[in-house]
DNA sequence: CACCCCCTCGTTTTT
DNA sequence: CGAGGGGGTG
């Protein structure tokens, strides 16, 4: 079957019914373009069918393919997937969706010999993640260096703020620098010939690694010009995250030249701002692009009221919002958003589990449909919780809570994790074609064995049933224990192979992510095992199917819940909160849109006090919402 | 050894 | 803000 183009005017979204109008006219325009898409708005929805329109009527032409940049991994594969989804296999292949680390990576690495040389890393180099306490180290270090008229300049950088502004807002020189004139300069050529020449082998950071990838573009026009070539539609995701030094590359490598760059984000949900996002992405974007403005203006994901309650806070983070349209109904008559005042912790507590009880009861939700959300110290939250959700027969599951050295949220995503999840689901005897098809393809790449190899595939299948066929036998009689659950993990990464899981998956290549992971799915799973009957329940433990999850608000961005309860909304939870901050009230809206149907927010004046957080309140006071007593 | 003062930290991504 | 740790003092 081959494909055909078809005309731009003729094409219709594909697996979906229609598009809102705001959407079509930002998926049609040619030019470069900034997307605000506020929660809810479908904003990788609206990404892959982009790229259906673009791949499908040929404006976008093989060779040529559509660049994706995403923040985080699990972002890029997940438009990846819906691209996948959306668009016919031999066009979804020319959809590289990529971290913005990794394509600056990508660079460095494929160009390494046109970086100028007094910039050139060694080769292989290393990349590391220098602490605070290392950033204050390294900087008295050049302080010493330094002449005395510029070593109380030095000392006034700002250690945590140092890599991401001063390093990601100063361009590298391509020639060889003649002379460091100010105290800036000076600190920062140091910095970075420590980084590259500092030892045997380079250690870099990402700011560097991004810094080195805008050098050897800006510095070789052919390069640039072959990656315009390829790209001539760029995509970024959350563009309210983009720090400096990204930005400075999105700059210099497509600004000009006619690539047509769309930037979906919402500055409402910038709460990254201390990991070095810019404040202001989108207006520099839009002046330096020449991008236009579009706002979406649907929200698939919240019930009339809450979308409602939103827009005072969407309001307070910026005047110029607009009046959103809710799409999904209210399944709900009264009480959509609440303030749950009450006098003791264990009231509080109490009151929330039966609540939830009977609500699960009422409304036939599962625990999943719940989420408690926290500004920070889940570890404390889950402390003073968990009895009175024990005493109604519910389990809360701290998703941030530390397994080994990683923890829960990070381990459920984990790659190496989620294999040896699929491996122990069959081992168990649950008939799932996805752990199959997960625990045979890791199989696969680990063996190298590709779609062609049918000999080696067929053996790939063959070890994988034997050993879950012993393993199952093993296990299946037995009750799950701390000492059987620490020896299934141990016997399935040694099936697996465990150096050859780090060879074949490109994340394993730092230092000891891969035993961090490892070590985090048999502790997790022993977790599990000391307190189940049966291995499914034990499963279930493990990916927490049962469990009511409590998170940070950061972890939750992205994610939705029939019903959000934020815990701890007071002046101890937000003690660094100052009134009219956009990062906090970006915080709270973060939480209030993660609910489709419904958010409680609880208030207990044992916890604290309501003078630094009184305009959160207040915006809920302006939407009308009542506050009640739950002692 | 008990006590006190002073500090640091808390929300965290990235191959 | 408030918990917890290091280090000095009586």
């Amino acid at each position: 079957m081959t494909w055909r183009p078809v005309a731009p005017e003729a094409w219709r979204p594909r697996g979906i019914l229609n598009l809102e109008p705001s959407a079509w006219t930002a998926l049609r325009r040619a030019g470069s373009t900034s997307v605000v898409a506020g929660p809810g708005a479908g904003k990788s929805e609206f990404l892959a069918q982009r790229a259906a329109y673009l791949l499908e009527t040929g404006l976008c032409k093989a060779p040529q393919q559509i660049l994706a940049i995403s923040f985080k991994t699990d972002a890029a594969a997940n438009l990846a997937a819906r691209v996948r989804q959306r668009c016919p296999p031999e066009l979804a292949g020319r959809f590289t969706s990529l971290t913005f680390d990794a394509f600056t990576k990508s660079v460095v690495d494929r160009f390494h010999a046109a970086i100028p040389q007094h910039w050139r890393p060694t080769r292989p180099y290393d990349i590391g993640f220098p602490t605070r306490r290392m950033v204050e180290e390294e900087l008295s270090r050049i302080r010493g260096m330094a002449q005395p008229a510029w070593q109380t300049r030095v000392a006034e950088f700002f250690p945590d703020r140092f890599e991401t502004q001063d390093i990601g807002g100063h361009r590298l020189a391509v020639g060889a620098p003649q002379q460091l004139s100010t105290a800036e300069e000076f600190a920062i050529y140091h910095w970075l010939h420590h980084q590259l020449f500092g030892a045997r082998v380079s250690k870099l950071t990402f700011v560097t690694l991004n810094r080195l990838a805008e050098l050897v573009l800006r510095a070789n026009p052919r390069i640039v010009r072959a990656l315009r070539m390829t790209y001539p539609c760029v995509f970024v995701d959350e563009f309210q995250d983009t720090s400096f030094a990204q930005y400075d590359f999105l700059l210099s490598t497509f600004s000009q030249g006619g690539t047509a760059v769309t930037a979906v984000g919402d500055h409402k949900q910038r709460i990254m701002g201390w990991a070095g996002a810019r404040q202001d992405a989108f207006e520099r974007f839009e002046a330096d692009f020449g991008a236009h403005r579009v706002n979406l203006l649907f929200n698939f994901r919240s019930s009339p009221e809450l979308v409602r309650v939103q827009h005072f806070v969407a309001r307070a983070l910026d005047p110029q919002s607009p009046q959103i349209q809710a799409q999904a109904a209210g399944q709900l008559d009264r009480d959509v958003v609440q303030v749950w005042k009450s006098n003791s912790t264990a009231a509080e507590g109490q009151r929330l589990a039966q609540w939830i009880a009977a609500d699960m009861a009422a409304r036939q939700k599962q625990p999943r449909d719940y989420v408690l959300l926290v500004r920070q110290r889940p570890d404390q939250f889950e402390e003073e919780l968990q009895p009175g959700f024990a005493a109604v027969g519910l389990s809360l599951r701290n998703e941030s809570r530390a397994v080994g050295r990683t923890n829960v949220q990070d381990l459920m995503v984990d790659e190496a994790g989620s294999v040896a999840l699929a491996a122990l689901r069959l081992a168990a005897g649950q008939r799932s074609a996805t752990a199959w098809l997960k625990l045979s393809s890791a199989v696969y790449a680990i063996r190298g064995a590709d779609e062609a190899d049918e000999l080696l595939r067929d053996r790939a299948d063959r070890d994988i049933q034997d050993f879950l066929g012993r393993l199952g036998q093993d296990i299946r009689g037995e009750a799950p224990s701390t000492e059987l659950a620490a020896e299934v993990t141990r016997r399935i990464f040694a099936f697996l192979d465990v150096a050859a899981i780090r060879r074949t998956f490109a994340a394993y290549t730092r230092n000891d992510l891969l035993e961090i992971m490892i070590e985090g799915s048999s502790l997790q799973l022993q977790h599990a095992a000391a307190e189940s009957a049966t291995w499914r329940e034990c499963i279930d433990r493990y990916v927490g199917t049962n469990d009511i999850p409590m998170m940070t608000v950061h972890k939750s961005k992205g994610l939705e819940y029939d019903t959000v309860f934020f815990v701890g909304l007071d002046d101890r939870s937000w003690w660094s909160h100052t009134p009219r901050n956009p990062e906090g009230i970006a915080t709270f809206f973060v939480a209030l849109s993660r609910a489709k149907q419904r958010a409680i927010f609880l208030f207990c004046e044992r916890r604290g006090a309501r003078e630094r957080v009184s305009e959160l309140y207040q915006m809920l006071t302006d939407a009308g919402i009542e506050e009640v007593e739950v002692n």
